[in-house]
DNA sequence: ATCACTTTTCTTGCATGCAACGAATGCGCG
DNA sequence: CGCGCATTCGTTGCATGCAAGAAAAGTGAT
């Protein structure tokens, strides 16, 4: 693989992450020296990110992480919202029985980590359920966009998952959309998403909150 | 505005207009000449059209305009069908007045063009008509994303709109689509959104066969 | 004549250099 | 002492150059 690409995850896994904090200037010259290469392919992985949103680029200004206004934020997670709860319905519709397993498997393991009361391992094996839903839809392109959505949203979904007691209740949300997905409810499985992901009531408070504490410049 | 951001912008509308072949092959330095820069913000333009999937860059082996297969094709419309109908649902639940307007105002321009059977037109104002659904989503993520792939599947739309007895049958469909949305019927306004835009039927073989045309290599 | 291999050519990918623009700093003036 | 303006500094954006890899062409053997 290129230098660019390999720079690209790279710094898109920091920011994901949260190494990179939001609104974190990303200097060119810096980043350069960092990774032991010419500003050249750190500008293209730059500009790709920029395309992703993930970072936003002022021409003649430099680029920092993106740190939305939490008007956007709450926009952005109802858009995957509906993009989850599209997947849910075409699984619905489309489940086979590999995909089933999948999904039982993928349940079973978030119901371990909830027992564990591990957060981090509940965290990962939250993002291994979502991205089999995703793939249960039977629509790889639909299936992308849900996943790059998802990668966007994670430093805040690391957030809302702090919130004490959101962990008994995710799973037993997640228990239902399996449910209403191998029940063939299209319209029960596109529920369940819609609203386990929507963030509304206390969730947005929680969020807003939560957005402080990091960029606190 | 920079000189890549412009040339990203010129060459997407190249293809998106069908100027730009499906399949044809993106040269560097042919571009570079023909803009009269260096390769430098070609590379970056080409990057970011990459990112988007307008264009496919094979490392080391250059880029050539995006020529999805079928099946992917059919996942793109797919999706932008439950984008659309996730549109539908929200501006349903949220119209306000002067989207209402606006809806009615881009139907009438659709019926204006339709009365003079002028495909050309009507492909323009159905364009105009989308965008306005998207916007009276009152999500701007959303309707981001909307618009995004619209531009993007822009090249197959041109080709399905060929389609005897199309107009009339879509500006129906246009017709329906605005009453559940001002009667506020979220999933009629879903529904009818995703069976407008879906390809099926007939449609789907409209479609593929519309493909070999202009790729004949 | 066909196939395999070598060599050439062409394109991409990265490094470097320079110019233009924006931000920060220092200076003079009110 | 505060404000406006000019200068300096730093960063971005683009051009150019070079090296590595892939496609294409040429050559020889079977």
């Amino acid at each position: 693989m290129n230098h660019a690409q390999r720079l690209r995850q790279r710094i898109e896994d920091e920011i994901v992450s949260g190494e990179l904090a939001l609104g974190a200037r990303l200097d060119e010259n810096q980043l350069a020296e960092r990774f032991g290469v010419s500003r050249t392919p750190i500008r293209e992985a730059l500009l790709q990110l920029a395309v992703t949103g993930l970072i936003q680029a002022k021409p003649r200004r430099g680029a920092v992480v993106s740190a939305p206004e939490p008007h956007l934020l709450l926009a952005m997670f109802e858009t995957m919202a509906e993009i989850e709860a599209a997947c849910g319905r075409l699984a619905a519709r489309r489940l086979v029985p590999e995909d089933a397993e999948a999904l039982q498997a993928a349940l079973a393991s978030c119901r371990a980590a909830m027992a564990l009361q591990d957060a981090e391992s509940y965290y990962a094996e939250n993002y291994v359920f979502h991205t089999v839903v995703y793939r249960a839809s039977r629509n790889a392109f639909l299936a992308e966009q849900a996943l790059s959505l998802h990668r966007r949203l994670a430093p805040y979904r690391r957030l809302q998952l702090r919130v004490r007691q959101r962990l008994p209740q995710s799973l037993a949300e997640h228990e239902a959309i399996v449910a209403a997905i191998v029940a063939g409810d299209e319209a029960g499985a596109a529920e369940a998403l819609r609203s386990h992901v929507i963030v509304q009531g206390d969730r947005f408070t929680d969020l807003v909150a939560g957005l402080r504490a990091p960029s606190a410049a």
